[in-house]
RNA sequence: GGUCCCGUAGCUCAGCUGGAUAGAGCAACUGCCUUCUAAGCAGUAGGUCUUUGGUUCGAAUCCAAACGGGAUCACCA
């Protein structure tokens, strides 16, 4: 329709305006909803053009247009907006078309380029966390909505599972672990932990001794003993003491973290985690077997958590596999003069010219560094996807740089593809007690929490539900979808890029802008229309109320938001979009007659159009990964 | 310190490609279930859109600075 009125407005600007227009002048808004209307023009970009009030000039052009454009019934300006009122007909052709449109809003699958979508990315030294579940939710969504927006998608992830911190974990279950009377060190089946919790356990065990060695060297070096040190450290230490001289807390809180580290350096425990590494490296079948062991009990953790999130992946790279694959890319660049050599060795890439640093790219021994590796995954992953256009990088934005740098390193050795990436930039998760600090044991587990949330949303369900009929495993099963639902819907409703604040107590709300709240509304029209009867949704010819053009101008807005959602990479666009149309369609629902009305055709449309708002929030719902239950 | 992000009601958030009197939810207070699921609806109250300048017919929205908060600046990942 908008479409309609400026090619209208251009054609006839001679005519109108004794001019040509530029079709930027020509701006639409949302009529607001105290005034009547249905679409509003913006006068002020005429009035110079016309030389007159905004006034003179929107009855000029809401004249002309009422005369011209069969679907607008009446006109009006007030301050410089020109409020166009539509017709009774065109509202109800609007649903019809909604109606008879399979899965309106939605674009034809693979009509646009194939993405791929890289989401989760866990460390395999700990379980999953609140942070987390915002970045599996959020990537899993965009996944859905790129889907339905025409991309071809790829979900994927790359699982961290080699480094130092693997080797921790490896480290203190060796040394730490209690023997049964088997003999046999703690495994998930003979301590019945899940595996992720009880690798993460060790983690933390190797934390816990790790910093208690690092104590006691500081309290050996305090008392001036450096018998097993170097004489540098020796200097270090004095020097670092010397400079707390004089000056404040603050200050001096900094420079005893930086003797806490150099004494963690020199720790046994360290040193032995670092020969664990070098010894995965060089592939010793002792290391790899307890790798392998202890990677598959986190795997199988993973997967149940994984499941209970409603997640799942196309395609999976592991970090041990890919993590030289960049290393080739290099020596190309290299050649091709994009990075450079440094004395010792390393290589390098200067970026100053394009506002950032020197970035290293390949350490002075020839092994590579993080960037290394997502150079090469990147690469990799358009040979895996030949017809791979783009990629989303679902990751916390205190990774900002790190993607700054490799989308321009990958622009700089010439893949044009680099300008099809895209890092999902997420905020920080914080709770109302600060930040989540796994040292200080303030993190959310997301098993934890998932099971909190389906345990209130069943004491909830039990207390107001409408469960008659349904058997114990269904009654389970709607519990689960209403907490998860709540849960994933406070995770989502809020803008990616922006840092949120998850409040334990209002994630399990089931009133106001939340999950369980559009569930209902759902399950009230599926009641509706069980109870309907036969159900006739013919075109028809009623006069709709004004209660019903407001959800059919909402409904018509769907295509136009799932575009927006896929372009800006934001389920918060539909989880938004969704709750206002609930909120209107409630409205409707408490204030218009629907089953009881007498009128056979107003209520069949009436029913109409619940169906339409349902199938709608059903949708919605999808996209954001949420079952939209048909009882509750 | 350099770079980047953020600052809207008591709290949590929408609105930000400039447009009308800045919106929701929670919390507080009032009403509405002999009628389709009250996890609902209607209403009251709550604002220096951090501040100051600039651009503009028009600024929460764009630009600059200040203040406040956060992230990041490793041969870690």
């Amino acid at each position: 329709m908008e479409e309609k009125i400026k090619k209208i407005v251009l054609d006839n600007a001679l005519e109108l305006f004794g001019a040509g227009v530029e079709e930027n002048l020509i701006q639409f808004q949302q009529t607001r909803k105290d005034v009547e209307g249905d679409l509003t023009l913006v006068v002020f970009p005429f009035v110079k053009l016309l030389k007159c009030s905004p006034i003179q000039a929107g009855e000029k052009i809401g004249a002309f247009l009422k005369n011209n454009v069969s679907e607008i019934e009446k006109y009006a300006v007030i301050n410089g907006f020109l409020n166009l009122v539509f017709s009774n007909d065109y509202w109800l052709n609007q649903l019809d078309t909604i109606y008879k449109t399979q899965n309106f809003g939605f674009s034809q699958p693979g009509s646009k380029p194939m993405m791929m979508v890289e989401y989760s990315s866990p460390n395999t030294n700990k379980p999953l966390h609140l942070g987390h579940l915002r970045n599996n939710f959020l990537g899993y969504s965009v996944s859905e909505i790129l889907k339905a927006n025409g991309h071809e998608v790829v979900k994927t992830q790359v699982i961290n599972d080699r480094g130092i911190h693997i080797c921790k974990s490896m480290l203190a279950w060796e040394k730490f672990s209690p023997l049964n009377e088997k003999g046999e060190r703690e495994t998930p089946a003979n301590t019945g932990l899940k595996g992720d919790k009880l690798v993460g356990k060790y983690y933390v065990e190797f934390d816990k001794h790790f910093n208690q060695e690092a104590k006691e060297i500081i309290e050996q070096w305090q008392l001036g003993d450096f018998s097993n040190f170097s004489n540098d450290t020796k200097i270090a230490f004095v020097n670092f003491e010397k400079a707390k001289e004089g000056k404040d807390e603050k200050a001096i809180q900094g420079i005893d973290d930086k003797i806490k580290d150099l004494a963690k350096n020199q720790t046994a425990l360290l040193r032995d985690a670092k020969e664990m590494l070098v010894k995965w490296e060089a592939r010793d079948p002792q290391v790899y077997l307890l790798w392998t062991t202890m990677n598959s009990w986190v795997y199988e953790g993973f997967e149940v958590t994984y499941k209970k999130m409603g997640v799942d992946f196309d395609k999976l790279y592991y970090e041990s596999e890919t993590f030289l694959l960049g290393k080739d890319q290099v020596i190309k660049g290299l050649e091709q003069g994009v990075f450079f050599r440094k004395d010792d060795g390393s290589v390098w890439i200067d970026l100053t010219s394009d506002g950032l640093d020197e970035k290293i790219v390949l350490r002075s021994d020839g092994t590579a560094v993080y960037i290394t590796q997502d150079i090469g995954t990147a690469i990799d992953r358009f040979s895996d996807f030949p017809n791979l256009n783009g990629m989303v990088y679902t990751v916390g934005n205190e990774q900002d740089y790190h993607f700054k740098v490799l989308f321009l390193i990958l622009k700089k050795l010439g893949y044009t593809w680099a300008e099809n990436c895209f890092h999902l930039s997420y905020g920080m998760v914080d709770l109302p007690t600060g930040k989540m600090k796994s040292r200080e044991g303030t993190v959310v587990d997301a098993d934890d929490l998932i099971d909190e949330v389906v345990e209130t949303a069943a004491e909830m369900t039990k207390e107001r539900g409408h469960l008659e009929g349904m058997t114990e495993d269904e009654r389970e099963k709607l519990y689960y979808q209403i907490g998860l639902g709540g849960l994933k819907y406070y995770l989502l409703k809020v803008d990616p890029k922006k840092r949120m604040m998850f409040n334990p107590e209002e994630s399990i709300d089931l009133t106001g802008n939340t999950g369980p709240f559009i569930q209902y509304t759902h399950a009230r029209i599926c009641s509706l229309i069980a109870k309907a009867g036969e159900l006739n949704f013919k075109a028809t010819n009623v006069e709709l109320l004004s209660e019903e053009i407001e959800i059919i101008k909402q409904l018509a807005l769907y295509p136009e938001i799932i575009n927006e959602a896929a372009t800006t990479f934001s389920p918060a666009v539909i989880a938004n979009y969704t709750y206002e149309l609930v909120k209107t369609y409630n409205h409707f629902y408490q204030s218009v007659k629907i089953n009881i009305e007498p009128n056979e055709t107003i209520k069949m449309n009436r029913l109409k159009i619940s169906s339409e708002v349902a199938k709608t929030i059903e949708k919605s719902l999808k996209l954001l990964g949420i079952f939209a239950p048909q009882k509750m």
